[in-house]
DNA sequence: CGTTACGCTTACGTCTGCGTCAAGCTGACT
DNA sequence: AGTCAGCTTGACGCAGACGTAAGCGTAACG
């Protein structure tokens, strides 16, 4: 069963990154690709780590912090402590992902207002011509 | 009415920043702290701003990006064509945020089953006396 | 009145997350 | 064989967001 292995332009025309950014996330350990002579050959574990970088990031976490996330949702792991911490570094990341969840609510709402006040603000500022202020 | 004004240490204080961080908003114009001599003091409007500030940097929003926005919450600005602006900036971030909340739901799901994958796991791996693989 | 504490400015240092050459190697056409 | 695209490894560059150290002013305390 010979893994369906993919260049690294197939990637990047993937999931829109750069190959500079994959030599980067490489250099960090975030990636694993297998060579072919000098060249880099990506397997669908990278392609799900990628993803899974890729969205860690747009929730402001570091690639450090997401290096030590990606160990929980490797499967390859089979060392205790290791898995613990990264269970714990798991829960600790859930957490903080609903704090800030319900904290974008919160500003949600308040810059909803904000808008709706500024907007008719700017109404009136065009078109003074209303009952406003006396 | 005399204002409230507090000094810089008090700033950091009360909101866990350093001196440096409010001298560089100063800097790049996000606060105007009053002088006393050489020295700095922070009205309401500053401590007002600052948790926006801090808010908006939870959110990955850059500092500059925060910069227009507070134009919204500012009272102070009667001048049309930026009002516009930062209302339209304004609606952009909203966008932006509520896009980020629902993606942000989506991983906590997920994040949820992998953890409860992992708990059920590392029982198995503590105490493998269960129902498991034969 | 000395010293300790805090504040100010100026300026260079640092870390992250890549962008951007430079220089060389490969493999595939032609 | 030439050459051209595409890959490789360095190595340096850069913007954002501060950290940090130097050197100075000042205010309060014993």
């Amino acid at each position: 069963m010979t893994e369906k292995l993919i260049t690294i332009r197939e990637m990047c025309d993937v999931y829109d990154v750069t190959p500079r950014t994959l030599r980067f996330y490489e250099a960090k350990e975030l990636l694993f690709p297998v060579r072919q002579g000098t060249r880099r050959l990506f397997t669908k574990r990278d392609q799900a780590r990628l993803k899974l970088i890729l969205r860690g990031k747009r929730f402001g976490f570091s690639l450090e912090d997401i290096r030590q996330l990606l160990d929980l949702y490797d499967t390859s792991n089979q060392n205790l402590p290791q898995m613990t911490r990264a269970f714990e570094l798991g829960q600790e990341r859930l957490a903080d992902m609903v704090r800030q969840r319900d904290e974008l609510n919160e500003a949600i709402v308040e810059l909803e207002q904000q808008l709706e006040w500024g907007e008719q603000l700017l109404g009136n500022m065009r078109n003074p011509n209303s009952a406003a202020a006396e």
